[in-house]
DNA sequence: TAAAAATACTCCATAGGTATTTTAT
DNA sequence: ATAAAATACCTATGGAGTATTTTTA
């Protein structure tokens, strides 16, 4: 393409063209819509005729037979017409979409997730990110703790979501960002004996069946158990029916099932007839941080991690 | 669509940009090739950043990553890159096509053919006409003697040809020129006795073998007869045979089946054992016109009008 | 520190404005 | 005769050039 030569031309005049058809041919009336003079947008349109006549052509290109009133398009005049205003607005879109890019409306971000996470507050930050910027590609990868790191490097990944302790800093290249604790909490009906008292001793749990999340979704399901173990009793965990998600499973504490020990940002959800009570003496905490590189100028990743930001300012996912 | 916006931008910020990717983002390099100097590129991508920037976007548009060496595109650099290089490709489609269509070497024409036309100088035209502007869509219309004139007026129609003689002077708005005058030739075998005349009589042809097109392709059969008989003989018209192309009747002549009796444009074939000769006294003769509105300011129509001249010239057609 | 981009300025080409003439109905 | 486009001329914005400073690797 020569550029050289197609640099002449100005949008301007094109647009200006693309208008007059509009106005069916009237320079007046034209003029006045694009707020100019009448005798410029002549001499634009005369311009743009000369620049297309600058091809060695035999005949001069005119675009408008002036000769006649109204004025009349010529042949070149309407298969330029056709052809430069799908030019103009496919430009027209070139503009808008980088601007959208620029503003991480558009993209695309790799989320490496990990079992130990997924079930955590990535719900939470996806649904609000996609919600603020719809057009926006997320795609999550399975990876294993062991290969987020060099999956980061080798830009495979985009962030990464890991527990605060894993992280070595001398990794200076990432940045690793903490954005909250988790604790566990107890889920009891509403009519619970227990439900009177505002903190419950992980003890008082010795009786009660436990309902927990099955042991794929849910990375503590070991040490629950562990737990209650150390403090002496072997917790009653009901087997026969297993629930994933949290809202099947807060069903099952409204049903009298049972009570259930489950991640703090559970409490998020608020379910008629379960009421969240503190555990004491369950010193099982973990602190989750985000992970990316530090060169990564990507806008998408900076909204990404400003929504994370937000949730948490938001007390949705920390404050408790 | 927003002119007034979409009017700031120039081609030449666009060019230049997309100049600037193609020397891998080195603008030195880049203004080099543009044949203008570093500093004026810096500041027309800055312009082009900053008009991407107007649409009270929070953030500026940024096309480049200006802290790495070498510089790097943003992601938005890299959506702008891909959508503005079609959408200039498109605009440079668009001019190339109106420049073509200056010169009438796009576009359609509509002729109107009479049967009573059809198989005279229509196909040299049409076949040189295509050959110099093969992009043309050249539409041929079947029509009346009678609804010609009109369907010229109705815009139904671009061009037809006709006889002279009908044109009615006073159609003021019809452009009417007169391109040949059509006369009868004898085509005999080289062999034939009538061969070594250079000019033959029509009754010399009393006792010959006459081959004839056929009729419906042929509209000066009746005449032909009605001339013989006026000239005192019953022509012998080869029945058994019917060829309506000239080329196969011309490999009849060539083959003695007998001779034939052809509109002078024929000649423009020559085929071995075949020659052409003189009629005398055969009064049959018109005059062919095209006819086309006086204000139709086709190119593409110009450009044909411009080949039956040539032609003309160059004796193709009217010559002897 | 060296190569390249950004900045500061100068100049002039040209888009737009005003006044007027020409053109087409 | 009249409405609209073209022309002539003026003004001023801003693109390109030159010289210099700043930045990044």
């Amino acid at each position: 393409m020569d550029f050289q030569y197609l640099s002449q031309f100005e949008l301007r005049q094109i647009c200006y063209f693309l208008a007059l058809v509009q106005s069916e041919n009237n320079f007046t009336e034209a003029a006045k819509r694009l707020g100019i003079k009448q005798p410029p947008l002549t001499q634009r349109i005369q311009a743009l005729e000369k620049l297309l006549s600058n091809g060695q052509n035999p005949y001069p290109v005119k675009l408008l037979d002036r000769t006649k009133r109204p004025i009349a398009l010529t042949e070149a005049g309407e298969v330029f017409l056709a052809e430069a205003q799908q030019a103009i607005a496919h430009l027209d879109r070139a503009i808008l979409r980088a601007q959208q890019a620029s503003q991480g409306q558009i993209g695309r971000l790799v989320i490496g997730i990990t079992n130990v996470m997924a079930n955590s507050i990535l719900p939470e930050v996806v649904q609000s990110f996609h919600k603020r910027f719809p057009n926006v590609v997320l795609e999550m990868r399975e990876v294993t703790v062991e290969e987020q790191i060099s999956m980061l490097r080798t830009e495979q990944i985009d962030i990464t979501f890991q527990q605060a302790e894993r992280f070595d800093s001398s990794e200076s290249d990432l940045i690793f960002q903490p954005i909250l604790q988790e604790y566990f909490i107890l889920a009891v009906p509403a009519n619970h004996p227990l439900a009177v008292q505002s903190q419950v001793a992980l003890t008082a749990l010795k009786d009660e069946q436990i309902i927990l999340p099955s042991f794929d979704v849910f990375p503590f399901y070991q040490s629950v158990i562990l737990l209650c173990q150390k403090a002496g009793f072997e917790p009653k965990i009901v087997q026969t029916v297993v629930a994933s998600g949290a809202v099947a499973l807060l069903s099952l504490v409204a049903a009298g099932v049972g009570v259930s020990i489950l991640p703090n940002h559970v409490q998020t959800l608020s379910r008629e007839g379960v009421v969240y009570r503190s555990l004491r003496d369950i010193g099982l905490t973990r602190q989750v941080a985000v992970v990316w590189r530090g060169d990564d100028s990507s806008i998408v990743l900076r909204q990404f991690l400003n929504v994370i930001q937000e949730l948490i300012n938001l007390s949705v996912l920390d404050s408790w």
